[in-house]
DNA sequence: CTTGACTCCGTACCGCAGTACGGACTTAGT
DNA sequence: ACTAAGTCCGTACTGCGGTACGGAGTCAAG
């Protein structure tokens, strides 16, 4: 009788129903008390968890590494300095990722300098200069 | 007896016998002429055409917008400007995914200065901030 | 005459992060 | 009594870009 049903906390978090049912399977969330044996009821808890991960992987962690977050949230050994490494270790990943999406956009403005845009598309400098590397 | 095996064409462009094949599948390599119906021989233009896609491939296009440029190639009708078209789309779709990796990056840099590292994970303000989003 | 390297083919599998489906059940409202 | 909404569960499917597997055939060298 008390705690959200799947689907309002689904609607609260704004995600589906399945999510959450999938992120259980993959132990992300706790299985849940059941009304009856049978209802999911959620805590407040279980909905910080579901925030937590959502957050978490809109920062470009994966599920996996989620998972590592909450076990060193529960783990009364694990230090402020863990959870450090791992979000500098994840923003060392971003300034990789942007570096190449750096390069690649550098390249795809040289190819772009190359070409006016007039003329038919056979020896185009853009479509020639991608076919001899 | 002309031509690369599939093996030395794939050695020569630096990708899997296997990715050759896959790219076949799909419609990106022509079916090559085959020695006795039966071995695949690949003439210069198809190591072109390999190089093409590798090279498309490495600036972000997907396989199925590879595809499209490909056709472009081959089409007389298609004009320099249709390239443009596509390469600027490429470029703006890069940017996009540049500005919310920074957008990520700096989310990131946030959370780092406000943990110094010291103490247990236990109300460590990282994972607090996580969790009530 | 066997071994090894290469090729052929179809099919299955990988990681990632979900989404969809379908049949069964309960509960509330009309 | 019936319907609709919500929930349950397991399983399958999605898109992306490949990679792996296994059995069969061919060819040259030792």
């Amino acid at each position: 009788m008390s705690g959200l049903t799947i689907g309002q906390l689904a609607v609260s978090a704004g995600v589906n129903v399945e999510t959450i049912r999938f992120y259980e399977r993959k132990g992300l969330l706790k299985q849940p008390e059941r009304e009856g044996g049978r209802i999911r009821r959620y805590s407040p808890e279980a909905r910080r968890r579901l925030t937590f991960i959502r957050g978490a992987r809109d920062l470009g962690f994966t599920l996996q590494e989620v998972g590592e977050l909450l076990s060193l949230r529960q783990d009364p050994k694990a230090t402020r300095s863990d959870v450090r490494t791992r979000t500098m270790a994840k923003l060392e990943d971003v300034d990789r990722r942007i570096e190449f999406l750096e390069d690649v956009r550098s390249s795809l403005k040289t190819l772009l300098k190359q070409c006016d845009g007039s003329g038919p598309a056979s020896n185009c400098p853009i479509l020639d200069s991608l076919e001899s590397q």
